[in-house]
DNA sequence: CGTCCTTCTTGAACACGTTCAAAACAAGGA
DNA sequence: TCCTTGTTTTGAACGTGTTCAAGAAGGACG
C-alpha cells in the first residue's frame, strides 16, 4: 500500500505545517492559503483531508490530551495524598498547555460553541472526555482519601468539571507564565480536598447526597 | 439638532432590522448585506454605526440585562427567604432569555473569546457585570439569611459566578423550554442556600474564609 | 448666494474560508 | 500496451465580513 503511505504523509504534512503556523502567528492570522502554500499543496487539497480550518486543531487537541495523560500518570505514581495527586494533575496540564496558550485560546473559543464537535460536552469529544474523567478516577482511587461512599462514584466527574473551570480561567489568564492559574490551582485544590473530606460529616451528608442525585438526574437524556 | 435625531433613527433602524433577521434566521445565516438591504441602507453605512457584526448584538445583550434587572427586582419584592429570592432571579433570567436561545447561543460563543468586548469578564462589560452583581447583593441583603460576616461581602460576586455557570449550562441545553436548565436552578439553589448557611459552622469556617481570601487575591491585578 | 466644514452615505474592492468540476495519477486487468 | 476504476490534486469561483476613497447632505459664516 504505497498509496496509503503517501496519503498519510500528505495529511500529516498539512497538519504539521498548520500547527507551526498557528503557534507562530496565531489562529486568525494564519490563512488556509498560507497553510497550503507552506505544505506545498493546493488549498483544495487541504480541504480534501480536513473538512474545515477548525478541524485542523482537533488533532492538536488530542495530542495535548494524550501528553497530559501520560505525564500526569507518571507524576502521581507512588503519591497517596489526594490533594497532592489532584494538584499534580492540574499543574501538569498547565505545564503542557503553556506553550500553546496563545492559540489555545482560539481553540477554546471554538469549543465554546455547543454545536461544534470541539465542545468538551459533544459526542465527538466523548472519548477524550472519558479519558480525562478516567484520570480523575485514578486520582481518587489511588489516594487514601476517606469519602462518603455515595459521593465516590461521582467525584471523578465533578473533578473533571472543576478542571474545565480551571481551563476556563486559564484561557482568560494573561499573567506571565500563567501564574494566576497556578495560584488558583495551588489554593483551590486544598479547598476541594477539604470539602471532599467534609462529605462524611453528618451535617454535610444531605448536601453531598443531593449533589450526586442532581448530577445523575441532569445526566439523564430525556 | 435634527441631525442627531436622524442619525439615531438610522442607527436604531439598523439594529432593529438585525435583531429581527437574527431571530428569524439565526446569526450565521444572516448576512450584513441582508441587514443593510432590510434596513434600506448601504452595507458601508451599517459599518459606520457598528464596527462589526458582533457589535450588533451588544445592544441586544444590554436590552436583555436591563429587562432582567427590572423584572427580577419586581418579582422578589416582599420575599425574604434567601433561597426563594435567588431562585426567582435565576428563573426570571431563563424566562426572559428563552425566546432568544437560538441566536443567544451564538452570542455566548463570541462572548467566550477573552479578547472580545462581549466577554462577561472584559472591561467593556464591567457596567453590565456590576449591575448583575448589584442585583445579587440585593438578593442577599433583602433576605433574612444568616451568614459568616466575612463571606457576606463576597457572596454577591460568588452568586454572579454561579449565575454564569447556569448560563453556560443553558447555552448547551437543548431540552424543550429549557426545562433541564430550570431543573438545575430549582435543585441547585437550595444547595447553595444550605452551603451558605453552613458557612457559620465552626468546621466550615476555615473553608469559607479561604474561599473569600482566594477570590480577593485572584482579583488583584498584578 | 457661494464657500467651507462636518456628518453621513455609498458601492466597489479586498481577503478570507470554502466548494467543485475537472484533471492528473496510480494500479489492475485485457 | 491500452482501457477502467478509484484516489488524489488542482485552481478558479463563490459568498462572506470588512475597508476605504469618494461623494452627497446639511448647515454656518461671509
Amino acid at each position: 500500500m504505497l498509496r496509503v503511505a503517501k496519503s498519510e504523509e500528505t495529511r500529516s504534512l498539512i497538519v504539521t505545517t498548520a500547527m507551526r503556523l498557528f503557534t507562530e502567528n496565531g489562529y486568525d492570522r494564519t490563512t488556509m492559503r498560507a497553510i497550503a502554500a507552506g505544505a506545498g499543496v493546493s488549498v483544495g487539497n487541504a480541504y480534501y483531508y480536513f473538512s474545515s480550518k477548525e478541524q485542523l486543531i482537533q488533532g492538536f487537541y488530542d495530542e495535548i490530551a494524550r501528553q497530559h495523560l501520560d505525564a500526569a500518570r507518571d507524576r502521581i505514581g507512588g503519591e497517596t495524598a489526594f490533594a497532592v495527586r489532584l494538584k499534580t494533575v492540574l499543574l501538569c496540564w498547565l505545564d503542557i498547555a503553556e506553550p500553546y496558550q496563545r492559540f489555545g485560546t482560539q481553540f477554546f473559543v471554538n469549543a465554546a460553541d455547543p454545536e461544534s464537535p470541539l465542545s468538551p460536552f459533544s459526542d465527538d469529544s466523548s472519548a477524550a472526555r472519558e479519558a480525562s474523567i478516567g484520570l480523575m478516577r485514578e486520582v481518587v482511587d489511588g489516594s487514601d482519601v476517606k469519602l462518603d461512599p455515595e459521593l465516590r462514584g461521582q467525584l471523578p466527574e465533578l473533578l473533571w468539571l472543576y478542571q474545565m473551570g480551571v481551563v476556563l480561567f486559564w484561557v482568560h489568564d494573561r499573567s506571565a507564565g500563567q501564574k494566576r492559574s497556578r495560584l488558583l490551582v495551588e489554593r483551590s485544590v486544598p479547598l476541594i480536598a477539604r470539602l471532599a473530606a467534609l462529605s462524611r460529616l453528618r451535617v454535610f451528608r444531605p448536601v453531598s447526597r443531593e449533589i450526586v442525585d442532581l448530577i445523575q438526574d441532569l445526566a439523564k437524556k430525556d
